[in-house]
RNA sequence: GCGAGCGUAGUGUAGUGGUUAUCACCCCACGUUGCCAACGUGGGAACCCGGGUUCGAGUCCCGGCGCUCGCACCA
């Protein structure tokens, strides 16, 4: 599975050391799952982020949300993630050993793990097995072991329950109706959102690729699913994607040619395969270590009906990091389910629907009082009943009574209805980002420790999207006054929107250089005896080590 | 969760129950050096946590936490 795990020691070492990714809480021992960005990785982070919501923001139609983290139980009950999500505990009432209910039962039970918590609860008492502890046979009820961070929101007896979220989509299925209103009613539009996610993994592993506290964004892109999409792939036309198909093996082509192969069996999922690939490639991912697998039909998610993950491989062999997912309508029939709310977006036909409707119903004033009880199952009868029908007559209702009804007792119909349209529940493909995978993919791609000049020498090739420090500023020695103009140049560096710049004099300069270089910074600026005379410093870049000389204001 | 291995400066490491805890890189200051990890001098920095055994524990024992790997789990 890993690569090369001596590169892997080293790199880990780096990350550490130069403060890009370490292990949170470390001087309290620690906590499994849980990483810091350092003064250099939150940086990294922000300018990941930044990027990918402004590759999103850049389709035109889409809006940025922030949704809270805490959650409330109802929430994650309708999306189905409390049923989903759970491992469902009992514990021995002897001797307080919890055991998984499924697996007590697997004797008893072809394949307990599909069996809901009440099904487990009466096959338990039922079958009653030995505590693989004590051996005694005295189980608390079942209890669910969610995945998902429990907590109460609200003190006392006026807290409910809740969670952590364990994905940022659902609030923005549950803000669908201001999504709507703010798109004036007209879809297609998507919703961004980057921000935590939280799952209590088993056993979380593999450094940043399983946590517990993690950084996910998340596009939720709502479409008319009766209308093509007519989405344009002709800036992808020499764009070869590797394939890996739920049926077949690793192909590299087009998504034209994938779509028009039904290899790709959605428009709007295969146009966000090739964004994804955009993104993944303008924040330094190497296309050659990319392909999209797509889900076997029996590992797809509960909510999903396509899907396709982008995987990158690294240090720890391909992984997951992008799921494009075709939810179709899933989580807003879900809500709407729950709540009772209308999720949906009115369209209109392209040809009014003229339904000629002509038949008869019951007239409620006499046939009310005539019925009484049955004037519901009456009314419905009557409103079956052909055109021609005539009065009085038996009707047979619903449950097999029949009764008489007279002429007094109906209304004729007869109208001309023109429905111009209807409501429907909008479909949605989500391309959801794991950043914290992909930024250590990103490190991994980046990371270049082969020779110079025969010794070991590290250089992190970051894209200058990504790279979190634009600058660093060298004076070549702090006399003669270039300690005094490298300072005023950091400051002013500094103090400029969206520039991170570094102050270094101590060393000689090479060893600034690969400082520099080992934190992937682009560009160093060397603050010489001509700079002092004529205000220009020479710029070196971190990949070729060309230098040229520049006026120090044409840097910014 | 189970099993195995491991835990020493920022990083990588050495360490026979008694050392001022080794070495290298590193970091800081001063000097030197005038553009790619130079040099000199001086300085800085560690035994994961808690118990136990012992006159004495980095070293042995127990527990916890963390890391790695396998199994299980998992989108």
């Amino acid at each position: 599975m890993q690569q090369d795990p001596e590169r892997l020691e080293r790199m880990s070492g780096m990350l550490k050391r130069r403060g890009i990714i370490l292990p949170a809480f470390e001087i309290h021992g620690g906590a499994k799952g849980l990483y810091d960005f350092g003064p250099v990785g939150g940086r990294l982070r922000n300018r990941v982020n930044q990027t990918w919501i402004d590759h999103w923001l850049a389709l035109g139609n889409i809006v940025e949300l922030s949704c809270p983290t805490v959650t409330p139980y109802a929430v994650l009950e309708a999306s189905g993630h409390v049923g989903e999500f759970s491992d469902f505990m009992t514990v021995c009432t002897k001797c307080e050993e919890a055991s998984r209910a499924d697996t007590l039962l697997e004797s008893f039970h072809a394949n307990p793990d599909a069996l809901s918590q009440s099904e487990l609860q009466h096959l338990l008492f039922d079958s009653n097995p030995p505590c693989p502890n004590c051996n005694e046979q005295a189980w608390s009820e079942v209890t669910a072991q969610n995945l998902m961070f429990n907590t109460t929101i609200g003190a006392g007896s006026s807290g409910r329950p809740g969670f952590l979220r364990p994905e940022t989509a659902q609030g923005m299925f549950t803000s669908f109706p201001a999504l709507l209103r703010h798109n004036r009613d007209r879809l297609p539009f998507g919703a961004i959102q980057v921000g935590k996610g939280y799952r209590n993994e088993i056993s979380p592993r593999q450094g940043m690729i399983r946590l517990r506290e993690f950084n996910m964004a998340e596009l939720e892109y709502f479409f008319n699913p009766h209308e093509d999409q007519q989405h344009d792939f002709d800036s992808w036309s020499e764009v070869e994607l590797s394939l890996v198909p739920d049926e077949g093996d690793e192909t590299r082509m087009t998504i034209q040619s994938a779509l028009d192969a039904s290899i790709v069996r959605h428009e709007t999922v295969a146009y966000f395969m090739v964004q994804t690939y955009d993104f993944l490639v303008k924040v330094g991912i190497d296309p050659k270590r990319l392909r999209f697998r797509q889900h076997e039909a029996d590992e797809m998610a509960h909510y999903a009906s396509d899907c396709w993950d982008a995987e990158i491989l690294g240090s720890y062999g391909w992984i997951e990091c992008v799921g494009i997912a075709h939810r179709g309508c899933f989580d807003l029939e879900s809500h709407e389910k729950a709540t009772g709310k209308t999720l949906r977006a009115r369209r209109e036909f392209s040809e009014p629907k003229v339904i000629e409707i002509d038949g008869w119903t019951m007239n409620g004033a006499t046939a009310g009082p005539a019925f009484r009880a049955l004037a519901g199952a009456v009314k419905q009868s009557v409103e079956s009943l052909a055109a021609d029908a005539t009065f009085p007559c038996m009707v047979t209702l619903e449950n097999g009574e029949k009764v008489e009804v007279l002429s007094e007792h109906v209304k004729r119909v007869q109208r001309t209805e023109t429905i111009s349209g209807e409501w429907y529940i909008p479909h949605v493909v989500e391309p959801a980002f794991g950043i914290d995978r992909i930024i250590w993919h990103v490190l991994d791609h980046a990371y270049d420790d082969t020779a110079k000049d025969g010794d070991a020498y590290t250089v992190l090739r970051l894209s200058d999207d990504v790279a979190p420090v634009n600058y660093c500023v060298f004076p070549l020695f702090e006399k003669e006054g270039m300690g005094e103009l490298a300072r005023t140049l950091h400051k002013k560096l500094s103090a400029t929107s969206g520039v991170v710049s570094i102050y270094d004099s101590s060393g000689s300069i090479g060893r600034r250089y690969a400082r520099a270089d080992e934190i992937g910074v682009p560009r160093c600026l060397t603050v010489d005896h001509q700079s002092v005379k004529d205000q220009t410093v020479t710029v070196r870049d971190r990949d070729t080590g060309e230098q040229h000389r520049v006026h120090i204001d044409d840097l910014i």
